[in-house]
RNA sequence: CGCGGGAUAGAGCAGUCUGGUAGCUCGUCGGGCUCAUAACCCGGAGGUCGGGGGUUCAAAUCCCUCUCCCGCAACCA
């Protein structure tokens, strides 16, 4: 019987740093899902990667000491040994620095400027010729180069533009008439709301600003932009290669799925369907924005230093433990958050006190009962029944979940098999009937049934813990591990022999103990070095900054802003100047005005929501949600500050 | 008035489309059991379903309104 192919994939990784847990959740959800899709019979593809050029790596490696290249060598080895670690199935781990890559991307590039879909544009401006910066009309100060104060010319720079106008209402009608497309489908709203029906802008798809990226081949100066590089990976993974492709592409695509954050929605959901409009090819099925994984209640970052690593993780509780809370603990469409004592809490309540410990009692009862052989079941009862109809409720169940990207609620079902389990020795009490020699044949019968839910529950598990699955099946000596296998109660065959001393699956943990224990990890992260930092200035640096006290005399909010208001200071000149800053969650005008600050006072101006801000005021970042201005009340305006 | 989502027991969530006894998990309290990893099973307590108004025999659910949170957009000089 020839196989449905199955092509999903997870968003190629950054390899500006180490990825956190929580960038590591989606590969982990992919694999279950990818492994989920095999278990059922599919032709899977799982593809995932890195995505290794940009501005920002290029800062990051000279930050480093090292090359562009050694930089992402190292930092997709590391991502690669994380997805490993995660026991994760991949087909193929893509780098964008791959040869073949490379070599795809020019052709697809050259083929939509051929075809006119990319076009060479330029942005217009006015140039700076000493600083090499172009600057809107709106940014320069007097006419003249905010920058060095030198006059500037109106000149523009080329840049490729991506035609999305000429696709845009067939990519409106894609998205109406497939209402699977976008998921959760509230994302559905937000992209056609925000974006697709105000009008779409041509897309920049070039720079000449950097060099670390892939080279326009007609146009030396360009290099490729993160959107037509990194997208393409989907397809040139596959082999397509811009008119001559191969049959692994022909077979899998369009991809069933693309997984990714709901950060980079707007990006999958619309310029990559317009490339492949442009190029002709299908667009991919669906594409499922994820929640993300906090912290507690705050997004990781390495700057709040609440960042945890996977590896960290699985080194204390184990690969398939930290698998399951990811994948349980996300709830369906909102963000999920870890917290160590609910890990800690799951842990025990879930996977050893329901799982393990049904595993464990069961085959500790078909040892002593019976030797260790699993007994023929002789006739049934109701209440064998009804655990049996409960069993085989749960894998369409799951696959009905899964096919919906409920992948907590599926784990729920599973789980629910063995707690129906546990409820139903309580019922039947075999060491009651153990007591009575009449009653062997139903206490053989009791623990069949036992042991093949707890078979159900080791199958169904093995897409979420593979190696807990693994575990079980080898433990109640039994290889019968289809998902087919589950469409009647009874296959396992009596006969077999369970394990004769059962290892527990989780050893439970001491809250406290646990959590000082994986606090003391975390401690040790935070205070590693990092790579990261700002490279030293000089006195001179230092000293091209204007620092002034000024007063502010005015201050209103900025319409249409909501964390800026709109200031006017005098900073000692007769002129007022005007100043936006982004401090109105924290203060309210009536407690700036009359006040000192310090300004900057020849930064460069910028229009913000459409005011023109003349100079930046000082302020300290004390947290995330709290920002205080620094006030220097006892000061005369324009005094100046060194 | 930029677009959208949300507020349900101490915590985390389902239920809202299609009105009819408010539910699940964890925690907590009590009981049971002894095969098992202080585990497992049963039961109790705990909620004016964010506030106010309306429709209805009946509202967590439908309508209006207010408050607060969160995404996206704008934006942090």
């Amino acid at each position: 019987m020839e196989k449905k192919p199955y092509y999903i994939t997870t968003a190629i990784a950054y390899t500006s740093r180490k990825p956190h847990i929580g960038n590591s959740y989606e590969i982990v959800l992919t694999d279950a899902i990818a492994r989920f899709k095999r278990m059922q019979g599919f032709d899977v593809f799982f593809l995932t990667g890195t995505d290794e050029h940009g501005q920002k790596i290029e800062e990051c490696a000279k930050q480093a000491g090292c090359s562009p290249n050694d930089y992402v060598d190292k930092i997709a080895l590391e991502i690669k040994q994380i997805c490993d670690l995660l026991n994760t199935t991949y087909d193929k781990f893509i780098r964008t620095t791959d040869e073949y890559h490379i070599r795809a991307v020019q052709n697809i590039f050259k083929k939509l400027y051929e075809q006119g879909d990319i076009y060479k544009g330029e942005y217009e401006g006015m140039y700076c010729v000493p600083c090499e910066g172009f600057y809107t009309q709106s940014q320069l100060s007097d006419g003249k180069c905010p920058e060095c104060g030198s006059e500037t010319v109106p000149a523009k720079e080329e840049a490729y533009f991506l035609r999305l106008s000429r696709y845009q209402k067939r990519l409106e009608e894609y998205i109406e008439n497939n209402p699977d497309f976008i998921f959760p489908e509230s994302r559905k709203k937000e992209m056609l709301n925000n974006f697709i029906k105000p009008g779409l802008q041509d897309l920049c798809v070039s720079r000449t600003s950097f060099k670390w990226g892939i080279p326009v081949t007609f146009d030396e100066k360009h290099v490729i932009y993160v959107w037509v590089d990194a997208l393409s990976n989907y397809i040139t993974a596959l082999g397509f290669d811009a008119g001559e492709n191969s049959d692994l592409y022909r077979k899998y695509w369009p991809a069933d799925v693309h997984v990714i954050g709901k950060d980079i929605l707007r990006f999958h959901t619309i310029y990559w369907p317009i490339i492949l409009m442009a190029l002709g090819e299908p667009l991919p099925k669906q594409v499922f924005g994820h929640p993300w994984l906090l912290m507690g209640s705050d997004k990781m970052s390495k700057s709040k230093g609440n960042v945890i690593y996977a590896d960290d993780l699985v080194n204390f509780f184990g690969v398939d433990a930290v698998r399951y809370y990811l994948l349980s603990e996300m709830p369906h469409a909102a963000d999920g958050s870890l917290t160590y004592s609910t890990l800690i809490e799951r842990f025990n309540s879930e996977l050893a006190n329901t799982l393990g410990n049904l595993v464990n009692r069961s085959i500790a009862m078909v040892n002593k009962y019976f030797d260790g052989t699993l007994q023929a079941p002789t006739g049934t009862e109701p209440i064998d029944e009804e655990l049996k109809k409960f069993a085989l409720s749960a894998s369409p169940d799951v696959a009905n979940l899964m096919d919906t990207f409920h992948i907590s609620d599926a784990l729920e079902v599973i789980f629910d098999i063995a707690k129906r389990s546990n409820k139903y020795i309580d019922e039947t009490m075999p060491w009651i009937l153990a007591k009575d020699p009449d009653k062997k044949d139903r206490l053989g019968t009791v623990l069949y049934n036992l042991i093949e839910c707890i078979r159900f529950t080791a199958v169904l598990i093995s897409p979420f813990m593979p190696e807990t699955s693994k575990e079980i099946l080898e433990q109640i000596g039994c290889d019968i591990n289809t998902f087919d296998s589950l469409n009647e109660f009874g296959a396992i065959v009596p006969g077999c022999k369970v394990v004769s001393e059962p290892k527990p699956l989780f050893s439970r943990l001491d809250p406290e103990k646990a959590l000082a224990e994986i606090e003391f990890l975390q401690e040790k992260e935070e205070n590693s070095p990092t790579i990261e930092g700002l490279a030293q200035i000089s006195i001179e640096d230092f000293s091209k900054i204007d620092l002034r006290v000024a007063e502010i005399v005015d201050c209103k909010p900025v319409k249409r802003a909501k964390k800026l208001l709109e200031l006017t200071l005098n900073d000692g000149t007769p002129k007022p100047r005007t100043v936006v800053s982004g401090i109105a969650p924290w203060y309210s005008p009536e407690q700036l005005v009359g006040r000192k600050v310090v300004l900057v006072s020849n930064l460069k101006s910028a229009v913000l929501c459409k005011i023109r801000s003349e100079g930046m005021i000082l302020a300290a970042d004390c947290s995330e949600d709290d920002v205080r201005v620094l006030f220097v009340d006892d000061m005369p305006p324009g005094v100046k500050i060194r």
